[in-house]
RNA sequence: UGGGCUAUCGCCAAGCGGUAAGGCACAGGACUUUGACUCCUGCAUUCGUUGGUUCGAAUCCAACUAGCCCAGCCA
């Protein structure tokens, strides 16, 4: 039964071998988000990438706001980042963390570094220590600071942290090298003076940790075994082990990168989803065509979905651009089975059929899924006039085109089979309505196979129908151009990334606003109630997905 | 004195010296109470290039080529 042959990716064959040469005796991840922003699709794979190798290797998951920098975060976002995480399915139980809390620990470590002679408080200002740093070909130079006897350093240490010193004026850097190929080890600075409110600590300190210092100590204090992290970062390994190693931390982490995760066509870069949201092209960072998580979840996107996504995107050092298809075949894959499918008409036409009883109304029994009957029926009311999708009925029908035209028989889907007797038009020539005749031994699920239709199509009992908003929505980006435009780095906006229909008829089963409950609208696609901008009497439904070549006629 | 990393179908991705998994997309066909779903079928004689080692190479070696990252007191 459990023959499937899923092939380990490069992180889980890492963890196998440190765990059979035990290196480690269990295993401990983290998701370590810097409260700046809003996370997205990219930070979702590693939430679910860490929280799922915590999860199948049995250990454990933490989450930490890794908040060692005061000018850049905010509480804000540590709530919405907790939110998000939360939602994901991400269970760090009670392991929260704030690498502010670490503070002591990591003032306690560059005191310890200072009497190894492996730390060195540095006088020069940001300007000078870039040019000691050397060139990316070139070496750097000494600082004339760097040989300062151990007792002064810790002197002037303390007087940073005792707020002696303005903001610039003192740093603590590690002693390397500055004539290391790896820009990363020329003697990088690990501390700086900031007199600044931590939103955390307050104003406990005016001294504040690097993340090269920072995240290594995080990751050893809470003993996490593999720390995963994106390539950028690759660089930066030798310094991490450094500070681990000169520490004295033991078990030391170990530092694993992989490849981002990008999107093709899609804008996953802050600042360029700042000037969208500025420029007012967006509503918001949770508008549904970002890829925000929250806008991810706005639109109608599930966690599973983006489970099912990341688990099929894999994990790897190369770095490439996922189809947004992909994406899409996850939410539809995630949905179908488990969803209601409703009816909705999008933009209708009147449909009487002539031979109905005028005042009558049958409430039929619908299957709620086809597929699935666990998910039950529902009531449909069906009467004498309905409405259906203008592009269900043809005055002349293309070859190959199997829905209503003038003497055509098609289903109405979970009703019965009616035939196209005639239509109206108006001045323009624009079908006004459409009459038909009905067969009432055709009903739905009553067994009868008299006769075939090609063609099944959608409806809404006119009278009962809701009035409702749909949004539907397109690719924010223009595809044949991509994301930026080479010339002067704009972007490449698609003029009609949103749709808005307000003259929609919904079926009378939706009561108010479900929070972004997603529904298969029979033939339209999936949607979901925008809770957001829903009232119990004005509907909105975000379109999720459409179907697969849904409404596409045959060349 | 530059360093680090990557390269397998349109896209993601297995493969770890024994003769190219899988998924998405796409194209045919069957079925159908959604032109959906489901089910079949097709889709890399070739792994960035060129050499070499080997009975045998995507896998080992060498040289090239292309792409990404690094010179914050950001993370």
């Amino acid at each position: 039964m459990g023959e499937e042959t899923v092939s380990k990716n490069f992180i889980e064959q890492e963890i196998d071998k440190d765990l059979a040469e035990g290196v480690y005796q269990e295993v401990c991840t983290r998701f370590p988000p810097e409260p700046n922003g809003y996370l997205h699709i990219g930070h979702a794979k590693s939430i679910i990438l860490n929280s799922g190798l915590a999860k199948k290797y049995n250990g454990t998951f933490h989450l930490r706001f890794d908040d060692t920098n005061p000018t850049k975060e905010d509480m804000e976002f540590v709530e919405s980042i907790k939110a998000d995480v939360e939602w994901l399915g991400a269970d760090f139980k009670d392991h929260l963390y704030y690498a502010s809390d670490y503070f002591p620990v990591m003032y306690e470590c560059a005191v310890k570094l200072i009497k190894k002679g492996k730390a060195f408080v540095c006088d020069l200002s940001p300007e000078e220590i870039r040019e000691y740093r050397g060139t990316l070909k070139e070496p750097g130079k000494n600082s004339p600071y760097r040989d300062r006897p151990v007792e002064e350093n810790l002197k002037l240490f303390e007087e940073m942290k005792n707020g002696v010193y303005k903001d610039g004026e003192k740093v603590l850097r590690a002693k390397i090298d500055m004539a290391s190929p790896n820009i990363n080890m020329r003697d990088p600075v690990i501390y700086r003076v900031a007199h600044m409110t931590h939103h955390n600590t307050g104003n406990q300190w005016c001294i504040y940790p690097m993340y090269d210092f920072a995240h290594p100590i995080e990751d050893a204090v809470e003993k996490i075994t593999h720390s995963i992290c994106t390539l950028e970062f690759e660089d930066h390994r030798p310094l991490y082990d450094w500070v681990v190693r000169e520490c004295e931390f033991d078990p030391a982490p170990r530092q694993i990168e992989f490849a981002k995760l990008y999107l093709t066509n899609v804008v996953t870069g802050k600042r360029y989803i700042k000037k969208l949201v500025e420029d007012g092209i967006v509503d918001g960072w949770d508008d549904p065509r970002l890829v925000s998580i929250a806008a991810l979840r706005r639109r109608g996107f599930t966690p599973e979905s983006l489970r099912m996504f990341v688990e099929l995107c894999g994990v790897s050092k190369a770095q490439g651009s996922v189809d947004y298809a992909m994406l899409e075949y996850c939410i539809r894959e995630d949905l179908k089975m488990k969803r209601s499918r409703m009816m909705a008409v999008l933009d209708p036409i009147k449909l009487v059929i002539d031979n109905y009883p005028e005042e009558e109304t049958e409430w039929l029994e619908a299957e709620n899924n086809l597929e699935n009957e666990a998910l039950g029926k529902r009531k449909l009311p069906f009467c004498r006039e309905l409405y259906i999708e203008r592009d269900d009925f043809m005055i002349e029908p293309p070859k190959k085109y199997f829905r209503l035209f003038p003497g055509n028989e098609v289903r109405l889907m979970q009703a019965y089979f009616v035939k196209c007797t005639d239509y109206e038009t108006d001045a323009e020539g624009n079908v006004t309505v459409v009459h038909c005749t009905y067969d009432p031994e055709t009903k739905s699920g009553s067994g009868f196979t008299g006769r075939k239709v090609k063609g099944t199509i959608h409806w809404v009992a006119a009278p009962y129908a809701k009035q409702a908003e749909v949004r539907l929505y397109e690719n924010l980006i223009d595809e044949e151009k991509g994301v930026y435009n080479e010339e002067d780095g704009s972007m490449n906006i698609n003029p009609n990334s949103l749709e808005v229909r307000k003259n929609c008829y919904v079926e009378p089963n939706f009561d108010g606003a479900k929070a972004y409950d997603s529904f298969q609208f029979v033939r339209t696609g999936y949607f979901c109630i925008d809770a957001k901008d829903s009232t119990p009497d004005a509907l909105v439904f975000n379109r999720i997905v459409s179907l697969k070549s849904s409404f596409k006629l045959p060349k």
